[in-house]
DNA sequence: CTCTGGATTAGCT
DNA sequence: GCTAATCCAGAGC
């Protein structure tokens, strides 16, 4: 695996989104790597997806998803928590994918350690869980994942079919789209993608309704 | 300025 | 399964 050039970034949101399962997400700091497979993700699509941060327009928050992709877009909510996005598609088109769970690989006693906890599964199965795993904030927003502290490695490959679902989390508004990716056999997804099963489907199913439930 | 609610999690019943 | 915790972004005035 070599880490993922900007053109991987500059493609498609639902493309990059299923590419990165897989992939290795490493973060470097104090010369400790810790980091991870990725097993779940979602795409969050340009100012006309209501579910995703651009869909009010640019804002101070969001203004990292306007620009090139291959960068990092990492906000605070639930006055707890951390979000990590990889923007992608061109420049001045507002749309990321957000990281929801990490098969730990690199360090694993450091994630564990920076997570309070010593069950294997509860490191990084959540994408609040897998940002303090990996020591990131809101001082990450904007890093560039080419180069620099935080890295993207591929090809990836789950070992596992991949399903599609809505995303979790988000209001009424934009819950037809089938736009959460995970591994279904992978104990590392999150929480919510283990108890949810009545909308998800295989991706090939999800692919041919043209990732949406709605006929 | 004030108010509302959130791309969540941990802990309790 | 249910809810408190916790604080900031965004909207409305």
């Amino acid at each position: 695996m070599k880490r993922l050039p900007a053109e991987f970034y500059n493609r498609p949101t639902l493309e990059v989104a299923l590419d990165l399962l897989g992939c290795h997400l490493i973060r470097d700091s104090d010369g400790i790597k810790t980091g991870g497979m990725i097993v779940e993700v979602e795409a969050y699509v340009g100012e006309n997806d209501p579910a995703c941060h651009a869909s009010r327009g640019l804002t101070p928050r969001n203004k990292i998803m306007y620009g090139s992709s291959g960068f990092l877009y990492v906000y605070f909510t639930y006055g707890n928590h951390f979000m990590l996005n990889v923007v992608t598609e061109k420049e001045g088109f507002p749309a990321a994918v957000l990281l929801r769970g990490l098969e730990p690989l690199y360090n694993i006693e450091v994630m564990s350690a920076r997570r309070q906890t010593d069950d294997y599964f509860n490191i990084s199965s959540g994408p609040g869980k897998l940002a303090r795993s990996l020591d990131i904030t809101t001082a990450q927003n904007g890093a560039d994942l080419v180069k620099g502290d935080i890295s993207l490695l591929g090809p990836g490959n789950v070992d596992s079919d991949i399903w599609a679902s809505t995303r979790i989390g988000i209001g009424n508004p934009g819950s037809d789209k089938l736009w959460r990716f995970y591994a279904c056999d992978n104990p590392h997804v999150s929480g919510e993608t283990r108890s949810i099963k009545e909308s998800s489907r295989p991706l090939a199913d999800a692919r041919k309704n043209g990732f949406s439930l709605r006929q």
